[in-house]
DNA sequence: ACAATAACTAGGAATTATTACTAGATAATA
DNA sequence: TATTATCTAGTAATAATTCCTAGTTATTGT
């Protein structure tokens, strides 16, 4: 893995926010500095750094967003702004529950709160 | 909203499995019944079904997947046959602690266990 | 049963998100 | 500094999904 400038910087942007934002996103970010960076340079670098660990992709109504979080946590989705939310919720057991009634061997648990977050609510 | 032939038949395709398949999968089952069915009708109707409470819209991978189980219910998703199995996660107080700790009104708790099933556990 | 009509369909074009390709640019190395 | 393997910009291709339109069909009143 050579150096890059594009892929720094494409790390900096997304490390820069915690919007969880989508690679069309990343991509205007990054034009600031970067004015002639193209869309699919931007996508490849979005994925080698998950590929890398650096990052981590978010699958949200079919389409991917990215966090530099990449720490197994969870969100909190507000249906009526769109926004993610980070949040830790503590799943004692359920790993250990799950792969003892299920024979499952779990990698990861993925929890999406789906509601309507304080901004909305009267 | 009308009765159709091609709806009530893809509600059936969909009814007639465990698989959340696919637009593209309810798709070639369908014509099976109707040859001369299209893929947008598959998808209107798919999206009709949906918005009438009929069947269920899971978010799998940046592509969507159809259930007819529309009970909120959860999932083990299999990285190696890229499976989902259904199951029953009981979260007793996590809404109402998300709502009191979160100020978020929930609607639906998504959660999806990544890993291994069965099958490929030797 | 029949005509009127609003909703529905097939087929294809358009859109959106993403990936693939390629000639030229650039970081690493000796 | 020359070599070279990796990277980038720009653009074409692909995949999933939605949109559009002329023709079809279920429904309703007569």
């Amino acid at each position: 893995m050579r150096y890059s400038h594009q892929r720094e910087t494409i790390k900096k942007v997304v490390y820069g926010t915690d919007s969880h934002p989508t690679a069309e996103w990343v991509f205007r970010k990054t034009k600031n500095f970067i004015p002639k960076i193209s869309l699919g340079t931007v996508y490849r670098n979005l994925k080698v750094l998950a590929e890398m660990g650096q990052i981590s992709v978010i699958n949200d109504d079919n389409i991917s967003r990215y966090d530099w979080n990449t720490n197994s946590h969870n969100h909190l989705k507000c249906k009526q702004c769109d926004g993610l939310i980070d949040i830790q919720l503590v799943n004692d057991g359920l790993i250990s529950n799950i792969k003892k009634q299920f024979k499952f061997d779990v990698d990861d648990v993925e929890i999406t709160i789906i509601g309507t977050c304080s901004k909305h609510i009267k």
